[in-house]
DNA sequence: AATGCCTTCAACCGCTTCACC
DNA sequence: AGGTGAAGCGGTTGAAGGCAT
């Protein structure tokens, strides 16, 4: 037995939300506050399981949300914290007003790894890259790969 | 105009943490 | 102290739109 779901699966809708029922969130937490979640979406007509109502909330629908552009200072600050905290993306949204975690973690996937991958920055350890394979003492090929090249693999092909 | 590839981001999944009993 | 349920978190997925061919 693995852990019980968190909501009859049966009974939810999945998937990307509709205008309906972005405004029955917003009216029952605007009337009645963040509270229980678990019990949130049956309270509000929702056919939606707590988590998903939750994450709506937190990452789309609450009005202090900034979304739009991210700034320059907001990059170089996010670029900081990591440098800091690592992926603790809710410590560093906690730092960025209007932002979310699921948002910066997105931005960071899609373009401040970029960014400093063409700054020659390791995206994770903020370091330069050519430091780290030094340190490494790495010698990257440039060849294609091959199967057989896989350890594992030759592993398996030996027994 | 049609097709395929790439990028973006909303949403889901599963694990961890926390609070309560 | 241990068990249980709810909330929080980070990684991953997949649909949609943009762009190149």
């Amino acid at each position: 037995m693995g852990r019980s779901p968190c909501c009859e699966k049966a009974h939810t809708n999945k998937g990307a939300w509709t205008k309906e029922e972005d405004q029955r969130l917003i009216a029952y937490i605007k009337a009645h506050g963040e509270g229980c979640w678990r019990s949130l979406p049956k309270a509000a007509g929702l056919l939606r399981c707590g988590k998903s109502c939750r994450l709506r909330w937190i990452n789309y629908l609450r009005p202090d949300l900034k979304r739009g552009n991210f700034t320059e200072e907001e990059d170089e600050l996010i670029i900081k914290l990591h440098e800091l905290l690592g992926n603790k993306w809710s410590l560093i949204a906690g730092r960025l007003p209007g932002r979310t975690d699921n948002e910066i973690k997105n931005y960071w996937n899609t373009h401040i790894k970029r960014k400093l991958l063409a700054r020659g920055m390791d995206p994770h350890t903020h370091r330069p890259l050519n430091a780290i394979a030094g340190a490494l003492n790495l010698s990257i090929s440039l060849a294609p790969y091959q199967p057989g090249d896989d350890p594992a693999v030759k592993q398996e092909a030996a027994t």
